[in-house]
DNA sequence: CGCGAAGGCTTCATGCGTGAAGTCATGCGT
DNA sequence: ACGCATGACTTCACGCATGAAGCCTTCGCG
């Protein structure tokens, strides 16, 4: 894959940086393809269908199963796996279609609380069949349930709080 | 998560849709989590040290590594994860930064091949430690060594089947 | 009270990715 | 030979993500 397997040519022996072993290069390698292919396979679908990112599905779905189908941005874009930047962006536009009603939270002022509207919650529903189809289709169906418990644990273990991230730390196992 | 776990209402027994069981739909929220966070976290680091994305990494250490230190741009799209247009903008910004030189295959002139010039190789070398220790905080240190067998598998097993996708490429592996 | 800090959210400029359309070289059929 | 089909790129217009800077609300403290 990369220079990451072989000390290069260039780097002499007072290189500290520990490279990668060929086990480690094969699971980086393979997790590498997931996060660069998987996105793009994973929207036709949507785009085609329903006129939704991936991104986009997710933030329509998470509110539509919210208590009164609504939640603050900050959570909502926390539970999307997204900025509070690019959330907003987005709610911004489905605003524009009549599919989510912004306000600010009356309990406290701060907060922005986004609402779905009757005619968002119908484009979600449209959108879940598709949705679902295809992760099956790409996701699930190619996996044993082995591997689907195995692949719960990794991602459990690979996501990180964004707090955490600044200090570098050594994480739990 | 979403309009995966169960019929919503509105959706009614007449749905054909076998919906996502809680096991699967944990194996999918988790993949989702990693598909969207990661590659801002990995590429963090390389964009701080370096200014180079993920997939620019990928596709300069791709070279660094070839006989000659060049290969076709078809193939190079292959192994970098990417599609033939991403790859053709991110090599002609090489090209102006002069890291990367592009002509015509003498063997058949309707391939491009890239090749990475002195100044691009001295860019992926002094890139790599950085990128390499951000592969161990974020990904393989956090796991255990069945965990990372367990990830290639899976990986290898969602790597999807070009054929089924359309998509020019070159020989697997 | 009032001032300033903290935090949630929005906005804006910039740059990148995408997909469709265009270019060019080669091979194939007639 | 000619022309069309094929395949490998390249370009362009559009839209989205990013991150820094700004806004607004609340809270803490004097």
């Amino acid at each position: 894959m990369a220079i990451t397997a072989t000390p290069e040519p260039g780097g002499d022996a007072s290189d500290q940086t520990p490279w990668l072993t060929p086990d480690e290069k094969d699971a980086w390698t393979g997790l590498v393809s997931l996060v660069l292919l998987l996105p793009g396979r994973l929207e036709a679908p949507l785009q085609q269908a329903a006129g939704l990112t991936l991104f986009e599905y997710l933030t329509l779905s998470h509110m539509s199963e919210a208590p009164e189908r609504r939640l603050r941005m900050s959570e909502l874009a926390y539970l999307a796996n997204g900025s509070l930047s690019r959330l907003s962006n987005v709610v911004k536009r489905f605003e524009q279609r009549g599919w989510v009603e912004r306000f600010p939270d009356p309990v406290d002022g701060r907060y922005t609380i986004a609402a779905l509207t009757d005619t968002g919650y119908g484009v979600v529903v449209a959108a879940a069949p598709t949705h679902v189809r295809s992760v099956r289709q790409f996701v699930l169906d190619p996996l044993s349930a082995a591997d689907q418990r195995a692949l719960t644990r990794i991602a459990a273990k690979l996501r990180v709080r964004p707090s955490d991230l600044s200090q570098g730390m050594t994480g739990p196992q």
